[in-house]
Parts: C-alpha cells; structure tokens; sequence
DNA sequence: TAGTATAGTGAGTGCTTAATCACAATAGAT
DNA sequence: ATCTATTGTGATTAAGCACTCACTATACTA
C-alpha cells in the first residue's frame, strides 16, 4: 500500500468520535492510534500536529454541510419551507451520524475557537435566510441575528439534552415539534 | 492571618473566571494560582485536588442559582409569569456577571458531567413549571421535558453567541424579545 | 514568652502528553 | 532485480501537568 487515505480517513472517523464523546483536550494522540489500529507516529505522516489534526477536520467536515445548508438556503421555496427544511436536515445528520452532529456542535462549546468569520454556519444561512424572508414579507421584523440564535436553539439545546440522556425517545421524532416552534419565534401569525 | 476564606473566595473566582473564559482542562493549578497571587501549594490547602475544587464550585454555585430558580418557580403567579421571571431572571445574571453565567453553562457542554439527578437545574424547575402549567389549562399540551429544553435554548443560545461575540448589543435588551419567544413555544393561542 | 494549630510557600517528583526520528515495509518506476 | 518515494513503526524525548512535602509565617492560647 503506497496510499494512505485508508489509513487517514481511519484517523479523522475515530478522532471525530473521540472528540465528541469525550472533547478535544481529553482525547490523546495515543487514543486515536489506538483507535484507528496504527502507531501514535503514524498521524504525524498525515498531519503536522494533534492541532492542525482537529482544525483540518472541523473545517472539512463544517464545509460538507455548509454546503447541504446553501443547497437548502437557496431552492425554489418560500421561508417557511426552508426553514423547515434545515430542521429536517439537522435532526436527519443527528439521527444518522451521532458523533458528528456532537462534534460539529463544539464549535459552540468554545472547543474550536478559531472559527473564520466569513464561514457558512447554520447561524449564518439562517440569519440571511430570515432577513430575505423579511424582506418578502414572509417573515416577522426584528434582530436577524437574534431570531436566527433563537431558531437554533429550539434545535440544538434538545440534541445536547438527547446526547446526555434527559430525552431518550427517537430524536427524528420531534422534527415537527421543533419546526414549529422555530416558526412560532420567526412566523407571522396567521 | 489565619482565616483563609479569602484565600479560599480568591481562589474560587479567579478559577471560575478561568473555567468559564478557557475550560476546565484548559486552564492548569498554575494559572489560578498566578490569577490569584498565591503560591500553587496553597491551593491544596483548601481543596484535595483540582477535581475536587471544580466539583465544589460548581456544586456550590448550582445551588445558589437553583435556590433564585426555586422561589422563581414557587411564586404565587400564573405560569407565564414565572416563566418570563425566570427568563429575565437569566439575562440579569448573564449581564451582571458573565464569567458565573459561562461557567454554568459549562454542564451543557460536557465539561462538567456528573451532574446528580436530583439537582435543581433550570431545566428541571421549568419542566416542572411546564408540566404544572398543562394541568391548570394555561400552557398547552406537549412533552414537558422537550418544551423546557427548547425554551431553554431560546435563551441560551443567543448567551452563548453574546459570548463569542456574533450579538454585540446588550443582552438585557434582548430580555423581552426571549420571553416572547420562549412564550410563543409553550403559550396557548389568545 | 512559649506552645500550637492553621495558612502559605515553592522547589521538587512522578506521571502523562505531543511530537520526533532512525528504521522497516511496501509498491510503483526503470 | 534494483531503486526510490511513500507509508508505517515504536522507543525515545522534552515539556507540561497535578500534586507533594519540608519548611516558614502567622496569630491565637495559656
């Protein structure tokens, strides 16, 4: 075998796992190898250091779903719809990929501070999302910024009480609960 | 001198500031001693070992907010009302001491995970606060422990935003646009 | 004043960690 | 078959960590 890939795509599973069971400064270099069956000297073929190990991955894997979120942002439908759709997105990754959903949520736990501004966050595709729908007159006035926290919100605090056991039933379970109440916050009434 | 509860009281803020501006892990016995003006030996005068000074911070500062939660929650008001005080409750804490805010919050990010069953979280009080509401008639019907932890995130959220600097404004003129938010998720249609 | 318990010190200890490096194995190129 | 570049190895290293301990300083007691 001359091609690592194999081997590196080991690394990041194991080391996206590890992170968000246990977070990044509780998971060793050690950990990873031996999670991913190789030598601790073996991530250093592929990455300079354990920092630019969790920065390359968090910005690889961020990226993958930035772009489903512009893909849903920017379809053929009105606010509501898409709005609705990122939830159904949301709770689908979290249902399907655990750990990842877990992983990509430490960027709001101050885990990964270095977040580059310019990047395409949920928050970000919701606030443009919301002010566009403002301007159409589907959505209610006020703070983009505010409304697209708030939104969020109804989303992500269920999966971090789901992740640590205080709501055990099937998270892709409230999908509909949680798109209602995100429209309740940015919704006009009718 | 020899009380040395200002010791103990210097040592407990400088570490909280710590916890809540770098994480646990992050933030080593020599930072709070330099933070503090002490010898690192000092520390264990006080406490047995580091993990037994952010057990008892957190313990200790738990309880005095859940004891703020507990006469919010027992007030002789109507459902909505108390919820709106526990909301404002929040943000008063957030703006008049962000580092104890932060460092609370530090349970919902996994840094802190040995929380007992028993204790009185805001997660607890408000869906004991929602359940309560359903059986008078005045909050609508839904799982309580998903409709606490979705008003949770209403005003969690935007704090942890504040906090990374994506809302700049001051977070207690958020206080009314939260409480509507959070009302709109568990209030009944008027 | 002498005695004693408590509070504070900081160099030192042992352990864990990320990172290195000389070496081995592999597989395509010539 | 030999050469060469890449991938993988694991003992080793240097740094940083939580924690210890012999010692000093302080202040109350008798």
């Amino acid at each position: 075998m001359r091609d690592g890939t194999a081997t590196k795509n080991k690394i990041n599973r194991v080391a996206m796992e590890l992170f968000a069971e246990k977070g990044v400064t509780e998971t060793t270099t050690k950990d990873i190898a031996a999670g991913a069956g190789i030598a601790e000297g073996t991530i250093y073929r592929h990455y300079k250091s354990k920092d630019e190990l969790v920065k390359k991955l968090f910005l690889s894997l961020y990226e993958e779903q930035g772009n489903y979120l512009h893909e849903i942002a920017s379809a053929d439908k009105d606010s509501k719809q898409k709005i609705a759709d990122m939830i159904v997105n949301f709770c689908q990754l979290f249902a399907e990929d655990k750990a990842l959903f877990t992983f990509l949520l430490l960027t709001q736990h101050g885990q990964l501070k270095e977040v580059p501004d310019d990047m395409v966050t949920p928050v970000v595709v919701l606030r443009d999302l919301i002010a566009q729908g403002q301007d159409d007159g589907t959505i209610k006035q006020g703070d983009p910024d505010l409304m697209a926290a708030m939104v969020l919100g109804v989303v992500v605090q269920p999966a971090v009480f789901h992740v640590y056991g205080r709501l055990t039933q099937d998270y892709k379970s409230f999908t509909q609960d949680l798109t209602e109440a995100a429209w309740s916050i940015v919704g006009l009434d009718e």
